[in-house]
DNA sequence: AAATAGCCTTAATCCAGATCAATGTTTTTT
DNA sequence: AAAAAACATTGATCTGGATTAAGGCTATTT
């Protein structure tokens, strides 16, 4: 019998396998091993101070990975639509409270593991330690492309940056998340989308 | 017949072991694939605009991995002392030209290896797969420990916070590249430290 | 349909850190 | 040992972006 859970693991079974091919078993491991999880509008993931207990893939709609600082401002690290991968690595291994915060921008379905679960896939079919090795290789040279654009680039040259780069995400988010990830105020902002809009005249 | 650089393979050997230990044939392959290499202070060990040909491991001495904005402002990413990773990952994978330079900012013998043997040691001992999702997973950890401070706090923050991370790096480094990390100009530095001194009195 | 809350914009003022400039100090090169 | 280069400090001035505040707009909620 088919549930609605097995249909929906086709889109991890397609990432994996343009990433390497899978055998029949280990098709089948990832259907044992992933679950289905449905998040509405600005539902948390994973809450400040808790263990983050997953290894998250959006197959549908968008999530946001965030911190709030001292003085209560949100810092979004990053956004996770479609064949993204979302999750606390540091809280996920270590088993440290979390630092950050996981919630949905949009309603969202996610495919996800649990830690020991993960480790378990490990020991029963290597070729995930290989996936996984490559998975946290794009993971990681995304956060260092951020990090360069953060280091060196203005305000109003991060914005260009962000439109080139997530044309599909404009329309999506708000202002308010957009300034988040960008590292400014709303206000400032909306300074800029205004100065660039005379400029284009 | 032993030569010096069988002798230095060593301390990688070791850092492995710690995280999984080692066959005798494993130690064997790592012994014929990583090569030592001496790079002098100010040394070169990957340009701009050249490839990342290396996987570099640091025995002895201190490099940095920077970038130069079109102003010609530095903004060191990461050093690497005894026991760190450090390489252009993006450029290494996807065989781009880097936006990322390394250098020397003491004599320095690294422990490195090629993309295709590295490639080649992934298929002759998949526990390198393994071994290296670890190392990258702990590489990402620190790059996004060190992205979260820079979003949210303030340059002395950030000083203090590098005193207590890297106590042993404040001698080692001149207040130049101690700027340069902390994203800062070595005048702004100046003043932190003069600020400091005054309030610990 | 009204009420409420969140979103976007504009303007006035403020501040952390940059820039420019001058001077002294330490390190490297010759 | 002298000269050159890099490093560190201090002061005066400037600026990108924050903060505060107010008004209009747009979605949800009731």
């Amino acid at each position: 019998m088919t549930d609605v859970a097995d249909v929906s693991v086709q889109p991890l079974l397609d990432y994996f396998n343009r990433l390497i091919p899978l055998s029949t078993e280990e098709k089948e491991l990832i259907k044992s091993k992933f679950h289905s999880h449905l998040f509405l509008k600005k539902q948390f993931a994973l809450q400040h101070g808790d263990v983050c207990e997953y290894f998250n893939f959006v197959v549908r709609g968008c999530m946001r990975l965030y911190m709030v600082d001292d003085k209560g401002v949100y810092h979004i690290l990053q956004f996770a639509t479609e064949n993204y991968w979302i999750l606390d690595l540091t809280s996920f291994h270590k088993k440290f409270p979390a630092k950050l915060n996981i919630d949905a921008l949009e309603d969202t379905v996610v495919l996800r593991i649990t830690h020991s679960d993960l480790l378990d896939l490990y020991i029963r079919a290597p070729k995930f330690d290989r996936i996984f090795r490559v998975l946290l290789e794009n993971h990681f040279m995304l956060q260092q492309q951020r990090m360069v654009q953060l280091f060196s680039s203005t305000a109003e040259e991060r914005y260009q940056l962000f439109l080139e780069t997530y044309p599909h995400l404009l329309n999506r988010l708000s202002q308010v998340q957009i300034a988040a990830y960008l590292g400014v105020t709303p206000e400032f902002l909306s300074r800029i989308r205004s100065r660039m809009a005379k400029s284009d005249k």
